[in-house]
DNA sequence: GTTCCGCATGAATCGATAG
DNA sequence: ACTATCGATTCATGCGGAA
């Protein structure tokens, strides 16, 4: 395992291919994006997306233990007044390889860039497409169980953590019926829909996507001291994530620059005590969910 | 224009076929899904699904005006552990018959089919495929602008949690009994996400979708005296907002039960004056609001 | 007139059982 | 082995009646 806690400087597909069959548990992922413009990050043409990631995706399908999960954030763009087909082209494609199509799940960007167009309205939604080699795979739902219910979330933001504790107590001794209700009903599980606002404030490198979307599916996906991989990793935000989370993590940029940010982020991180509560929070549509 | 507002009883594929070219301004539909709603329509098999619905698909773009849009309310359902494919498969065969797939809207359904499964949550999303036939199409974004700012939360003081937020999750999609409340406030533009709740416990009709979400879609699109297809229209959902919103309506349904009741239904609904406020109209006291 | 509370009701999916 | 049916699971919502 001398492979693992690293950010690496290279192009996946190279590095991937020195690596031993079905290691990773979890591969979370947000590739550059298609774009018309060669200059910029990545540059790949939309015509030439799925060839160009279909063979790095081979290499995710051999890396991954069969228990694993690949979870691939991608939206496509605009080109021509269309939607552009590579994203369910590259489905299609990535199914022959073998892989299986599990779920798509809804990424709501709350607060989605700004514009104005003749024809279209800000693209506010990112498609969080699951695939996996088997049809079981690892998945611990009850770690990103979410308070219950819109009314319940609004009620429960508003007390601290003893004030809830204290309500629960005044149940047990036939004070505070109106809790009542929540006893034994205070968690459910989440829906394929996560509301989470994007990163506004990001200097010179901007992250794709806030830290707590790559937290919430390595909650889901894995357990401490299983190895996430992101083979785009760009200035870090899943590196840092697992690690905070207690686990190995993997992450390859080919970009120098980001290569370097990602690895001085990483550094400064300090995995969160297991037993400490944790102090993320997952933006649902109009409140603040606490999750764990 | 002597099939305009009727509900028809017959197989939509059929009846269009004696239908004018470039006559409707407005498809907006919702399919029977692939295995649902087994005991009228038959219940097409996954597989069987895009060869069904392609005919269709054929005489729709040919009835719809070159400046018209095609709103296709779908999604796919999970065969053997994986989403099945047949709705991006039918994206790239509409393509191939002329369509353009101009965007995709997310319906967020709040409340969506409860359950619990090892290895997946609700399913909590539907997809609002839009089709055009033309790069230019009508388009009126202002009609749909929502409300921003605090005034929810002035409004909302009255009332218990539980409505209160149960009310917010309606002013997110812009939508909600009280819009008139909405004069005096600025809008700004949507996204392409819609948040709304499917109405399964409103006793008289279960319909698929809330009158909401075609409305939605017809204030945007169409204008008032335009026509508008429902060519699944089932319990008539459609057809009344169109009503409605003083438009001219047609609906198809194959049912014959479903037949009655849309016609039933959409005999008693009254148009709304138009010179009536708006669910959107602005009228702020000093100053001009954001219309566009 | 309000606010609160109980209850029926879904475009679902999985796994087991039966033919 | 492959298909058809059935039970268990689960929760946001609107409605109606009670406080």
């Amino acid at each position: 395992m001398d492979f693992v806690d690293k950010i690496i400087h290279g192009d996946c597909e190279d590095v991937l291919k020195n690596w031993p069959d079905n290691s990773i548990d979890l591969i979370f992922t947000s590739p550059p994006y298609a774009d018309q413009r060669k200059k910029t990050y990545g540059g790949i043409r939309p015509d030439e997306y799925v060839d160009w990631f279909l063979p790095k995706a081979e290499q995710f399908l051999r890396v991954l233990k069969p228990t694993g999960t690949f979870v691939l954030n991608v939206k496509e763009r605009v080109v021509n007044g269309e939607r552009h087909t590579y994203v369910i082209d590259l489905i299609l494609k990535m199914r022959e390889q073998g892989w299986l199509w599990t779920e798509e799940f809804m990424w709501h960007k709350k607060n989605s860039y700004p514009g104005k167009w003749p024809n279209r309205f800000r693209d506010s939604w990112e498609r969080l497409l699951q695939f996996n080699k088997r049809k079981k795979f690892n998945m611990y739902q009850e770690e990103v169980m979410v308070p219950v219910g819109d009314w319940a979330k609004t009620r429960l933001n508003n007390l601290s953590e003893t004030d809830k504790s204290r309500d629960e107590s005044k149940v047990d001794s036939g004070f505070g019926k109106n809790v009542s209700n929540w006893v034994g009903r205070d968690k459910v599980y989440p829906t394929n829909v996560i509301h989470m606002a994007t990163e506004c404030a990001n200097r010179n490198h901007s992250a794709a996507f806030p830290e707590s979307l790559p937290e919430w599916f390595i909650r889901l996906f894995t357990q401490p001291n299983d190895i996430i991989l992101d083979p785009f990793v760009g200035s870090g935000t899943t590196a840092v994530a697992a690690k905070q989370l207690g686990r190995n993590y993997v992450g390859i940029d080919i970009d120098e620059s980001y290569y370097e940010i990602a690895q001085q982020r990483v550094l400064q991180i300090q995995p969160r005590l297991l037993d400490e509560p944790a102090t993320y929070k997952v933006e649902t549509k109009n409140e603040t969910a606490i999750l764990g």
